[in-house]
DNA sequence: CGGACGAACTTGACAGTGACTAGATTCCTC
DNA sequence: GAGGAATCTAGTCACTGTCAAGTTCGTCCG
């Protein structure tokens, strides 16, 4: 029609529909928030965009492609929302906050058969979150000994908070109250969660 | 649940196969335990025990029903597990076996999306569950205030580092070392684990 | 300017799945 | 023995992922 600069579009060309590879992954998440991994239907997430039924397979190979690339998507917020984070406690309530603000990233990347756990491109993206969360840990401790022990129950302590919060297994105790604020109580409870040592 | 009190078999009746309802159970959590609830295919589990394959809707409603029915087991062995503990570390330690223990259990019980979550038998079989984690808790802290939230770190401590390593992402940091021992190691960091207070 | 090329998408077909129903078989109890 | 419930078989339906072709469009090259 109008434009027909050179540039190609920041997304792809559009064909019939728009940005199609995106407007599956954002369905995808709809669905997987609200019913689980288990309840993605490629066929279904072609009929919310409009298209027919075999059209994802061009975008993701199969179910196992989406869903890898989800947890890829995943990891590198996760990496981006630990970076620059002051100390240790701080980013525990941030991977936390992923949690809630991510749910189904979450649910996708702590599910290792739904992916190509070998794909570059997941493998790449979680050793960059890795690495956040390592250097958070070593920064904190200080070339202290057991420094991988206190990692382990510093990402044991926000990992679990979080599943038990997005399996609603804290609705009774929490009872509406803020999240990101009681855990941050809890890491009260163990060393080297603020600047200064706590035990 | 048709509990006849007349029951003389141990193991319900006997007829084209032996005990149906068992062997699909078993055979689930293979197929769990393996590749995910997601890979659960009723089909799939009748043709391993040699019947047809609507024989498992007999037993189980439909493909919820059985999980439902694995999750409630699930709790049950929990419970079971966690009673006779003599304190929270004690206790702690046998969460994370019974995650390694019952790998298939432990991912069905904390995935809600996939079970009937009003179930009887599931609910009561969870509260008796709840029940002992709280009574460990309770027994540590001795009426403190913040009772709660300690046993919520604990819990999620316990929580978190079974997930993780369920989930293969401390095959690194362990080294094939003993899992339990060091996550007995790790709950030296909170408080209340041991007799005496720690903190 | 026009044709070739390739990417995005469509159409059609296949095997496998879970849920459902009706009917046959076997066992237990009386 | 006969009745009745538990158990299993067989067939159907809508749905799924995947494959193999076609079709439409943008782009580039001669």
């Amino acid at each position: 029609m109008a434009a027909s600069a050179k540039s190609p579009a920041p997304s792809r060309g559009a064909y019939h529909h728009g940005d199609l590879r995106l407007a599956l992954l954002t369905a995808a998440l709809d669905v997987i928030a609200a019913d689980g991994p288990g309840a993605l239907s490629l066929r279904d997430l072609a009929r919310r965009a409009g298209v027919s039924h075999a059209a994802p397979a061009h975008h993701f190979k199969d179910r196992t492609g989406l869903l890898t690339a989800i947890a890829a998507q995943g990891y590198e917020l996760l990496a981006e929302a630990l970076a620059h984070a002051p100390e240790l406690r701080e980013r525990g309530v941030r991977y936390v906050r992923f949690g809630i603000e991510h749910p189904a990233h979450f649910q996708v990347m702590f599910t290792p058969e739904l992916l190509r756990t070998d794909d570059p491109a997941l493998v790449a993206a979680r050793e960059r979150a890795g690495a956040e969360l390592r250097s958070a840990v070593t920064a904190a401790t200080d070339g202290d000994a057991d420094a991988r022990a206190a990692g382990i129950a510093a990402w044991s302590l926000a990992h679990g908070f979080t599943t038990l919060l997005l399996t609603r297994n804290l609705e009774g105790p929490l009872a509406g109250g803020d999240p990101e604020a009681y855990f941050r109580s809890l890491t009260g409870l163990l060393p080297g969660g603020g600047p200064g040592r706590t035990v």
